[in-house]
DNA sequence: TGCTGTGAACATGTTCACAGCT
DNA sequence: AGCTGTGAACATGTTCACAGCA
């Protein structure tokens, strides 16, 4: 998806699998408080369960990283934590931008885990000019007129897309033209880009629907449960052929 | 994550893989544009360029539902709509609740693509007795206090979590002893969970996280190509020790 | 002794390439 | 001829189970 590019060929490996990436934040998340309430350190096992994963895979994750722990003892909390927010490199800046300043983005710029990460709010920006100057989340909103000029001033290379779905590619294409490199799309539409640009995508409805598949498979396996025996084969429809039950055609 | 339960030990198959289910709302999006336009038919080929994914890999997805398409003509649209949003379970009503009506609870009760999916917000919780009638989405917003009554009276199975952190494992454990068995998370917490319960997280400050990791590498390998040669292997600074930046403190 | 670190087995997901139907 | 549907090869991710170090 839209992430890998070439591998690294030469010197060390440094290849760590996607699947571990997308899981350092979270323990990240589970050893900053551990570090707030001083602990020193941690076993695979404790730091697993905080994290919401298996003992086994939070250890092959880490190993990933190097040896940061110590046998028979575990984790020390404050050096983990410093070496992962440099793998996920936290330990620098990130001007953010975030465009379209509706009740989602506004959400967004009010959100405390960004700053807390090293992501710095550069800039709001949306194309109603009655928002211009209106500040949200103490930051004044300015307008896409200026888009290029704000990306280009403040070396922003991730920018938060909050718009809504017609203007989403549109959007898309002049922060990549002005420079960006990273976007996280919160609009309900596939963006193109071009190669080296990465995409990632959080969609409210999708996550929700998927909730609904499983949902729906619950209340399928309890009347099948009160059935009794051998469940109905799966509606036998299914040998193709526009019949079936039911016409078509959907909600909207 | 958090999704899979208990396999279906009995019966047939109907093992439709977790990653095909996550890739059916999209391809679903794709198809509601193209009944829009009154399209007939569609390939692989173009229903994959529209949802943003390769041809062999959505027929394959299509194929743990049936065989739905025409060899040498494509797919029906409108059958094809039928059958993604039935498999989903979105034919039928989905009451919902969101708690926490913050800026990004308001955010969600805007959302339209709820609603449209067969998704109904049946009510709107907050803590804050201020909130109280206040409507947001044309919807009065309720007390925390009549929770359980609130999820009984509208035979609610799915919950939207949008509450500060602190707040999020009090509320879902409400959530679950009312009968709620499906959770859409958005506060940054691991939450726990009796079996059978499912619990979706979106966490905006992890994908921004997994954003800057490759954003970081991108500049890395950069500067690797420039300088030459074999990189730095690996700061070798802290020796352990709570000296580093490290920031800290939770989002919220 | 008690934990990490990791090879090896297993499970899931993706892509290829082509047989088979329309 | 043109497309779907799918077995088989491949790639990625997870879990097991234990060797090896503190």
């Amino acid at each position: 998806m839209a992430t890998g590019r070439t591998h690294r060929p030469a010197t060390r490996s440094r290849g760590i699998p996607e699947a571990t990436v997308a899981r350092l934040p979270l323990y990240l998340r589970a050893l900053t408080a551990l570090s707030e309430r001083s602990v020193p350190t941690v076993s695979s096992e404790e730091l697993a369960a905080a994290a919401g994963v298996n003992s086994a895979k939070l250890r092959k994750d880490f190993s990933y990283l190097g040896s940061y722990g110590t046998r028979g003892v575990g984790y020390d909390v404050e050096y983990l934590v410093y070496q992962i927010s440099r793998e996920l490199g936290l330990t620098q800046d990130w001007p953010v931008v975030i465009v379209g300043i509706g009740n989602l983005g506004a959400a967004l710029a009010n959100y405390g885990g960004f700053a807390s990460r090293g992501f710095r709010v550069a800039a709001l920006i949306d194309a109603d000019p009655a928002m211009a100057g209106k500040p949200v989340a103490g930051i004044p909103v300015q307008h896409t007129d200026d888009l290029e000029k704000i990306i280009d001033e403040n070396g922003v290379s991730i920018g938060v897309i909050a718009t809504p779905a017609g203007a989403a590619q549109p959007v898309c294409d002049r922060l990549v033209a002005a420079g960006v490199t990273s976007i996280l799309n919160f609009a309900p539409t596939v963006l193109s880009v071009p190669d080296g640009v990465d995409v990632r995508k959080v969609d409210l409805s999708i996550e929700l629907q998927i909730l609904a598949f499983h949902e729906q498979r619950k209340a399928g396996e309890e009347a099948e449960a009160q059935a009794g025996a051998t469940a109905p084969a799966e509606r036998e429809n299914n040998g193709k052929g526009p019949d079936g039950d039911v016409p078509a055609v959907m909600p909207a």
